[in-house]
DNA sequence: CTGAAAGCGCTTACAG
DNA sequence: CTGAAAGCGCTTACAG
């Protein structure tokens, strides 16, 4: 079902009166070519009128590459990936390559790699979906395909594409900090999770640096169930936080649900900010203050970190350098209340007016 | 960079002691191959053994079959295509085959064309992103690639794969009524497109087939903001309706912020329900009512339908028949009011207590 | 500067 | 039941 009926290299030879291979020729060394110009540019105007597309199956066999490279992804649903993926695929489209998606959840890591890797379909790997214990650390590692990792970095494999989480971290510490609150706290993902280690550590570390105490972590999956109730157990702890740091956009959708159902304010009783951005934080019932991150940029950085091996040189982490922007929306504000309290037991919905009982200094 | 260094099928031919025609026989013809039986489980056994992977390229190239579908989805972000794809993928998995993914913002369209049909990288291709002036509607069907139209039908083209959006529309008008709106109005998304047209005519059509008034209907971009504004001359008119029908989970998200804004009650003064469900929907300020659709079975379809015309069957329309289903949460109810009002200027926020001025029936 | 030949790793009639 | 040959559409030394 391919270019079969399509036309091929010697359609455009016999059209231009010259041998295939002079063709290909022109077609390929570009300039360093030893063709006779009048030949070369008569070969090219007659690929050109009949449209002629290289067979990609036929070059790969012959030069052993496919112009295409694989992304495993954990979730396909994800919007975080889904911009990754965004920026990977226009970058690779850029480059003349072509990607294939795969779901790596895990239980068919090994299928999609047979039919990735095993089967010759692609160049190189780009892995977004490392994880301890993932099966996909052993296969890369023992294969001679080029690979990556994206976002999650495997320690020590000396070819992690990541951004600067730790940086994002730090900058909603020092929003809040900015803001004048003191009683911090963060809601964390799976800690197992480099990118989510990174995230929390980096906001620990920056509110420890200000000379406050080591902000209260509680840790959760990355959606909205788990992050209500871990939100639960901050909001109830004795020493309630006044500013909040969530992990991901999912997290503080529930977050902040939570906090509605205890009664207390947001940003009057408490500051939330998040890590990640999208449209919609804008238009929640208190728009979040958010941490905007450079993901199309990630993606397309793990393509040119393939490309680079795949031209001979050797692999290398890369950060990508650009920094993490604060988006400032109406979920953080100064603490209305420097003391920690417990909250009150009514349930009065999470309305903006003007504070009530505030203990402002 | 391919399987260069890997085992050809020689190899296994080699260590079995036959010719490489007889294991290619084995590898394929399955049953019907007049192989001898003990022939057959030695060049399987030893293909096993070498973890033998024919290589695709070479297959393709003899066959003009890749195992590869190509898909286009308007833009890679939306959760909704990452759904369609997802079912996709995985139905494509399933049968053997790989899908290479391309985001066809119609800028580039003839590009992605060019290298996913012209290259002969694909075997057929799934076309998601149809719309009025693409020019991927002429491209497909100048060309002879097998292909389909998943979500956004394109009329006449007799190869739609597609749900019963107009299910949706009726499933939501119906629960309004039962709960005993009269005053019915929607937010739809731009007309122009197949499924938002769909969703907005088996609206209308519920309406009107229980005796009630053709419903207001307002346009807008399948986005927060414009359904923000949307809903704002809906809730400004004069004849303010109290069941509200917005045509997906951003539009929900915008009309609910602009419901908030104008001081109006969901569900008490105005009842949301929502085409598309997500587990935010779940954690929102006021849970949303929506209505959920088998994306990824549509997905799924999809592939199901390009491997059928693979398998040369004629084209045809193919619709998922899987019912729309309602998930009911906190966003409609009864209304408080049957007489239509213009909204007070004041601004109290949306709480959810028991309601004030109400005019009950 | 250009042509002729070999070969990438398969599959598939065609012999025998 | 199995082998030998040709060929898919390219590229790339090698001649000349």
């Amino acid at each position: 079902m391919t270019a079969r009926n399509s036309i091929r290299l010697v359609d455009v030879a016999r059209a231009a009166g010259v041998h295939p291979s002079t063709v290909s020729r022109v077609l390929h060394d570009s300039d360093r070519a030893a063709v006779r110009p009048e030949t070369r540019e008569r070969i090219l105007a007659v690929a050109r009128d009949l449209r002629y597309r290289p067979n990609v199956l036929a070059r790969g066999l012959k030069t052993a590459a496919t112009a295409t490279f694989g992304m495993l992804v954990p979730s396909l649903r994800n919007p975080v990936y889904a911009e990754i993926v965004r920026g990977a695929v226009n970058e690779a489209a850029r480059r003349g390559y072509v990607m294939v998606l795969a779901e790596d959840d895990s239980a068919v890591t090994e299928q999609a790699w047979d039919r990735l890797v095993e089967e010759g379909r692609i160049d190189g790997i780009i892995v977004a979906s490392a994880a301890p214990g993932n099966p996909i650390l052993q296969l890369v590692s023992g294969s001679r395909v080029p690979y990556v990792f994206v976002n999650r970095r495997v320690p020590g494999s000396g070819r992690n594409v990541y951004m600067r989480e730790g940086d994002a971290g730090r900058l909603a510490a020092e929003h809040l900090i900015g803001l004048g609150h003191i009683a911090l706290a963060q809601v964390a993902g799976p800690l197992g999770l480099d990118t989510a280690s990174r995230r929390a550590a980096g906001f620990a570390d920056a509110v420890v640096s200000a000379g406050l105490q080591l902000p209260a972590l509680v840790e959760a999956p990355f959606e909205e169930r788990g992050a209500f109730e871990a939100m639960g157990r901050l909001v109830q702890s004795r020493a309630r936080p006044t500013g909040v740091y969530v992990s991901n956009l999912n997290q503080a959708i529930g977050a902040l649900a939570c906090v509605r159902r205890s009664g207390l304010r947001v940003p009057g009783d408490l500051s939330l900010i998040t890590y990640d951005d999208d449209p919609l934080a804008e238009f929640l019932e208190v728009p979040l203050t958010a941490i905007r991150m450079p993901l199309g940029e990630l993606g397309a950085a793990s393509i040119s970190a393939l490309a680079d091996q795949i031209d001979g040189q050797p692999a290398r982490d890369v950060e990508v350098t650009t920094a993490p922007e604060l988006v400032l929306r109406s979920s953080t504000s100064p603490p209305e209340r420097l003391i920690p309290a417990t909250p009150s037991p009514s349930s009065n919905g999470g309305e903006q007016q003007s504070g009530i009982g505030v203990d402002q200094q």
